[in-house]
Parts: C-alpha cells; sequence; structure tokens
DNA sequence: TTGAAAGCGCTAACAT
DNA sequence: ATGTTAGCGCTTTCAA
C-alpha cells in the first residue's frame, strides 16, 4: 500500500480511499492509484482489515462429514447463501469427534469467524456455552443441544418426520419394525427414534427392544446393525433406518444376506438421496429440505450479525417440516405375525 | 493479551513467550499468565499473528460443485491431509463459471491463504498465470490448465480411462457409441473425448459425429444429451458418459423413453460412485482415486510451503490410475449392425 | 528471565 | 481533496 501510494504520489490514506471507493478522491488521484495499483499486481490485506474493522466477512461451518449427501447439500445451501451475502466459509468436517470439533471450535474463534454455523456432535455442550458466552455468533444446524437455550437452530421436525415413516409401515401391517438409530447424543438420534416410538403407541403396538439398534450414523454401525437385525431368529419384517448412510448400509448387508427388499423385508431411509429412484428396488426415503437448513442458517446467522452489538437477540428455533416420499422398498409384510 | 499481561502482572511480550511455549519463561510467570489467561476467556488472535509472521496455515480450495460426489470426495481428502498438517482450509464453489472463480481468486489472494487448491474452469488461464507470477502457491486438481507450465498438478489420466471404457464397448461389439462429454475448456472433458476417439481408431472404427454430444459436466446437459442420442434415428448401442453426473441423468432420460439398459443400450460412466452397485442394473464405471487426488495435492501444496522461500520448485505432475470397473450395465449390442 | 518498542497493512479521526 | 497519525493484536529484536 505505502509502495502504491509513492508510484502514486499521494499519501497511503488516498489510497486506502480509492481502494475503497469510500470518501473523496479526485479523479485525479483515483487515475494514478488505480494504474498504480495493478502495476505493482497490489491486493488489499484482508487480515489488516480485519484487525482493524473487527469483522472478517468469513463465518465457519462445521458438518461431520463432507462426502455425505445430507451435509454436503446443506453445506452448499450455507455456501450459496454466505456468497449472496459476501460471506467466505472456512469448512471444517467433525467425523463426529469430540475433541476434533473442540480443536475446529477454537480454530475459528482463533481466527475471530463472524460466526459459527455448525451440526454439533452434541458431546461438547460446555464448550458451546463458553463460546456463546464469549459473544461467538452460532446457529446450530439439523441438531440442538440440549441445556443450551440461547442458541438460534435451523433444523428439522425429526419426531415428525420418523413417525410418518414408522406409521406408514405399521399400516402396511407390519408388527415387527426394527430401526438402525443414532447416537443418542444428538436430537437426530433421539428424536428419530421418539417418532418411531410414538407411532407405535399411537398404534397400540408393543415395541421388542430387540429390534433397536442404537449405533451410530455411520456405514459400519449401519452394515453391522443391518446384519444383526436380519440375522436375528425371528427377523423384523420391515427396517426404518435412520439416516441415508445406515439405509445404504442396510442395502448391502441385504444383498449378501440374499434378502431382497421387498419381499423379504421393508425398508424405509430417513433422509432421501439423489439417487433413491435409481436402486433396486427404488427407495422410500423421509425427505428433508436439506438445502435450505444450510441456507436458511446462513440468513439467521446474517441476521444475527447485524444486530450483533444491539441487545441481545433472542434464541429463534427454526423448524422445517420432512415429507415421506413412498416408493417401492416396502410392502406388506408376507409372512404377517401376530 | 495487554489484560492478561496486567492480570498476570507481566508483560505482553512474556504472555506471547507463555502462550506460544516459545521463549523463556519462569515456571511462576507460565503460572500466572496461563490462570490469567483463561480466567479472562483468552483467545489468540490468529490474524493479527499471521500479520506478523507472514503466514496464515490457512489454504484455499476451489471445486466445481460440493454436492457432486467426486468433488466432495476429493474435498475431503484435501480437508483430511490439511487437518493432519495443521492447515485449515477455506472453501468455495465455483460452478463452473469463470466470473466465480476469478472473484474466489480474488478473495482467496487477499486474505492471504499459504496457498490454493483446484480444480479450475480452464476459463482464467491468465487469471491463474498472474497469481503464480505474483507468487502464490497452487496446485491444481483434476484438471491442467493448458500453457501454464511452472504448476503443479494432481490427476488421473483420463485418456487411459476414457479409452480403456471404449474400447470395452468396442470389443463387446458396440459399432454405435455415443458419447455424453464435458466442455472442451477443461482437459477432462478433452482428454476424455481423446480416449474415446483413440479406442476407435485403433479399432480401425470410424466414428458418427453425430454420436458426439459436447456439453457441460452438469445434470441438464447429461439430460439433454441423452435424449438426444437415444431418440436419433439410428441411436447409439452404447453411451459413454464423461462423469458421475452425466451418467446418472442418462439413467433418468433412459427411464423415462422406456429405454431399458443394458438391454437397449449399454452404458458407462467415467466416475465411480458409492450407489453403482446399488442400481438397476448396477452401473460399469471408471473409477478414480478421488480421494486420494485431495490427499496428495494437498501433500504437494505442503512440500511447496515449506521450500517456498527457497529457488523455485519445479513444477510437477502428478499421475494417478483409473480403473474401468465391470458391472451389468454392458452388454453386446442386441442387433448389431456393421 | 523479562520488558520496551518497532512494525506487519490497514482504516478513520483529525488537521489542513 | 488530501495527508498525518494512532492503533487493531501480535512477535521479536534488543537491552536490561
Amino acid at each position: 500500500m505505502r509502495d502504491v501510494a509513492k508510484k502514486a504520489n499521494v499519501s497511503i490514506a488516498t489510497v486506502s480511499r480509492v481502494i475503497n471507493g469510500d470518501g473523496y478522491a479526485s479523479l485525479e488521484s483515483r487515475r494514478r492509484v488505480m494504474h498504480a495499483a495493478d502495476e505493482l499486481g497490489y491486493k488489499l490485506d484482508a487480515r489488516a482489515r480485519s484487525l482493524k474493522l473487527d469483522r472478517t466477512n468469513t463465518v465457519g461451518l462445521m458438518i461431520p462429514d463432507i462426502t455425505n449427501p445430507f451435509y454436503s447439500d446443506l453445506a452448499n445451501g450455507v455456501l450459496t447463501c454466505a456468497k449472496a451475502l459476501g460471506y467466505h466459509v472456512i469448512l471444517s468436517a467433525t467425523d463426529e469427534d469430540a475433541g476434533i470439533e473442540r480443536e475446529y471450535l477454537d480454530l475459528l474463534m482463533e481466527n475471530r469467524v463472524d460466526g459459527i454455523l455448525a451440526v454439533p456432535t452434541g458431546k461438547n455442550i460446555e464448550q458451546w456455552g463458553e463460546a456463546i458466552t464469549l459473544g461467538t455468533q452460532i446457529v446450530l444446524l439439523d441438531r440442538k443441544l440440549t441445556g443450551l437455550s440461547d442458541v438460534d437452530v435451523v433444523l428439522v421436525d425429526n419426531v415428525k418426520g420418523a413417525y410418518e415413516a414408522t406409521k406408514y409401515l405399521l399400516d402396511l401391517g407390519h408388527q415387527r419394525i426394527g430401526i438402525l438409530c443414532g447416537p443418542l447424543s444428538t436430537t437426530t438420534g433421539r428424536d428419530r427414534l421418539a417418532g418411531y416410538r410414538r407411532a407405535h403407541q399411537d398404534s397400540e403396538r408393543p415395541i421388542d427392544d430387540e429390534l433397536i439398534y442404537i449405533g451410530t450414523f455411520k456405514r459400519e454401525s449401519g452394515y453391522q446393525g443391518a446384519q444383526k437385525l436380519l440375522s436375528m431368529i425371528n427377523p423384523p419384517t420391515a427396517i426404518f433406518a435412520a439416516n441415508n448412510v445406515l439405509g445404504e448400509a442396510t442395502m448391502f448387508a441385504a444383498r449378501e444376506q440374499g434378502k431382497r427388499i421387498p419381499d423379504d423385508f421393508s425398508l424405509v431411509l430417513f433422509d432421501d438421496v439423489p439417487w433413491a429412484s435409481l436402486t433396486n428396488p427404488q427407495l422410500c426415503a423421509v425427505a428433508q429440505p436439506t438445502y435450505t437448513i444450510g441456507f436458511v442458517g446462513m440468513q439467521r446467522l446474517a441476521e444475527r450479525l447485524q444486530v450483533s452489538s444491539n441487545e441481545e437477540a433472542e434464541a429463534r428455533e427454526t423448524i422445517l417440516q420432512p415429507e415421506l416420499i413412498v416408493r417401492r422398498s416396502c410392502a406388506p409384510p408376507v409372512r404377517p405375525r401376530n
């Protein structure tokens, strides 16, 4: 900047003004500065500016796994909205690991991002609380953090989605419905299980606890869970997989055991995927407004940042609606048991 | 930091030393500083530090589309390696748009990222050249930039992959093989077409130019291209889709036209996807070491950053091998024509 | 072992 | 319309 100023025969203040299109500057200075700037290949230093202005125009985004289409679609929503609003985003993948999550949280705070969007692991409630206390602007996506009010959150009605999926299976006549569930440290894990339970209650059907497999949201867990359920002496006639990865894993497990869908058992996923209608059979799933979660989350965060210095904006909870997409992977049980 | 110093009754220099575990500091000061620091909820300011140290430990990553499993897997490789090496990454999606790419390039440079990893659109050769001239450390992924030597690049042997896919179809007896190709502004577009051509030459089969559909790597393009090819009077008996999205779109187009795979036409994709073996039929594809491209790319960049100030490290080109995965979507043509 | 002070590149208040 | 200057939070040389 000094160099540009020298070359253009003006002060660095003028250079600053020209660069920012801000204050006054004569046409002549403007021309000279511009010229000198690209002669020298000058690029503004965003760090220095942010140090002065106390804002980085950067937000942090933490998701469990970028290769899961749910999260990558969600991230896409964030990126798109962020771009429109002039923010850029530092992305980090936590792999559902509490340690990694803490590490990234620190990192983002050290970089003084303007705000953070996160699908939290659920295992660092205290740290998140601390971050909020320190004044960090946070919007949670997809999952809540129990005990942490005071945070904006954008999510889907998981109880409802799971309820409808389970109800659909029950109405088809299934008596033994297995569930491949995520960790109970997450609200998505808990709520989807709750929906499953409530549907049974409302239909006055008992639940065999053997049919509830609680693991993680990852492939291996789904695979093991599906194997276990499918090889029971009295196996379920339907399986509800609590996310897309678990559902995919179930398909593989079924193939290996030579089980046919929906002949041998019906399958519903929570979380639809683009290729669900290309599989054999086409997959019945609870669709979520994935992209929207990210997009709206970024909007909320931006709104918070506008009023930041004002009084504490009170926490808002945005709940989006899931939708059951019926496809061919579900059918009445062949040998219904009573 | 000043506050911490005050509270601990030491100078800010000492605080700095303690925080960095660097220089000398008495056990007593160390203790006092640590105490004061977390009493006050002190967090180092990475921006200020980077300003001083002239390095940000941040790299930029530019990919066309995060929802494409190829790029998200690649990004995953980058993230994983970056984490291991202590870098964090600013992610941006260009949507194959030259303007957006330029914008992000500027942004990353303004933020003084230590280096940039990019799957370039191919439309901003000049800007990339300029960035390099200005001393930015760059590693290109998946695609080269013609006319730009001097850049590290990590990619797959696209000619070979396309050659093998096409050869496989030719050997099955197909005489009319359609190709859904990406933009020729990208080396992936050009090279995959080149492989297709060379396979024909080597087998001494003519190519009907009507069968070559050059579009973009996006869904709509694939859909239109597939529709066009499939509704020809003398349609191809096989289609080679130059990426996974194009292949997926072809499946949808085929379904709408009531065409069966592989009965009515065979299908091969460039770029395997996780669910390729769950579709009906299972999809034959050219698999790429996607994650590795990202991982190795980040490694290369880190290596460059180590020697940066030394003499110019000369550009290295890393070429990984693709592999044809034979699955059920290919079969001999039903009515081979001569 | 510790402190004082310069300077990284920028913006903005103030002075001209 | 333009220039001078303080200061954002940090590291590091130099001196004590």
